[in-house]
DNA sequence: GCAGTGACGGGACTTGCTCCCATCACTGTA
DNA sequence: TACAGTGATGGGAGCAAGTCCCGTCACTGC
């Protein structure tokens, strides 16, 4: 018989999931996590470095992103390597069989003050992280700044869209419209 | 004689400044900074939710932010009122004798992660009030979106030139330059 | 003179988080 | 088959953040 249960990080992130919807993040322990997965708090923290990063680690959105800008063509220019960007990212990191998961994510987060705050500097690092793409493809830094900017809003407002209705949208074609819409948006300022 | 000294809240936050400078955030201990100032933890806590909010409580930004968007002119497009509201902040936030400490308070940020990300969520917090002000002035949701995003961008440069420079500008006429700078990358889009 | 009032001191307690060491199924090698 | 690593986990000591509750005492108004 194996010595340990396969895959801890994915057991830590469901067991923290059903007790923050239970009974709340502030009101769940780490130990409680931990033994629901079968595991202790030790264990616990070899995976995550703190309490609130269990509901954000994994897949880094910023390094996927800045990939994805790259890897746009040359003669993109910068929204429209942003764009690019979102694309990438929809087949990559949100296939359709997670979209449950993510709004129940979203509801715990947006039920938590601190879970808040992680997530707002998680934007911030999407967006740093898209001005350094952008910049490399030699777009000005105010330029850039902007750019990622929009970006950053065009990504929330697809995520949002994506996770909350219950259509059968990919997130590729949610990020595009998004996008388009907060460059109409932008133009009616 | 008085039993207690004046601006408890003045002292603990100049206290936790020097001690963050001195030997960094994480290094320096709410009890330490509670007896710079000649108080206690207990008081320390009473005075600030969290160790983090000592570099940002006192006037909330987002507040001015949403008043000085409400007493725009009706006329003016939702950029401008944006440009009003941070004109109106920096005669009241902002007085020259400020900028030092403006300066050293976002070097100590800058070197901490924490504190990161505690900026962030009253980026967010800005941001969602200015969103809430335009849209009680009728600016449809997604403009309101789309303006307040680069109302906070032009927000943070003009925060930056202000307190880097050792010019004799207003934070005024650096928040006019900024949106400015803004409204012009964007359109380079 | 005298009973509130309110800011502060102080200590007990929970929990997030770090550090260090022991455990033991699995691995490759002889 | 034997045997010394390896590496993920368990477990416990310890520190600091943050909460709670109660006592203290200069100030206040009557």
């Amino acid at each position: 018989m194996a010595r340990w249960q396969p895959d801890p990080t994915r057991r830590l992130v469901v067991a923290a999931l059903e007790l923050f919807e239970e009974r709340g993040y502030e009101n769940t322990t780490v130990i409680e996590i931990a033994e629901r997965a079968g595991l202790t708090k030790s264990t616990f923290f070899r995976h995550f470095p703190d309490k609130r990063e269990v509901l954000f680690g994994g897949e880094t959105m910023a390094d996927l992103v800045a990939k994805g800008i790259a890897a746009a063509p040359e003669s993109a220019t910068p929204l429209e390597a942003v764009a690019h960007a979102l694309d990438t990212i929809g087949r990559a990191a949100f296939p359709p069989d997670r979209r449950a998961f993510g709004a129940r994510r979203q509801a715990v987060i947006a039920a938590n003050p601190e879970l808040r705050e992680r997530e707002a500097l998680k934007g911030l690092r999407l967006t740093a992280s898209m001005i350094d793409a952008l910049v490399r493809r030699g777009v000005p830094d105010l330029t850039a700044r902007v750019a990622a900017e929009l970006g950053a809003l065009a990504w929330k407002i697809a995520y949002e869209r994506w996770s909350d209705t219950s259509g059968d949208d990919e997130f590729g074609a949610a990020a595009r419209r998004a996008l388009r819409d907060v460059r109409e948006a932008s133009s009616a300022c």
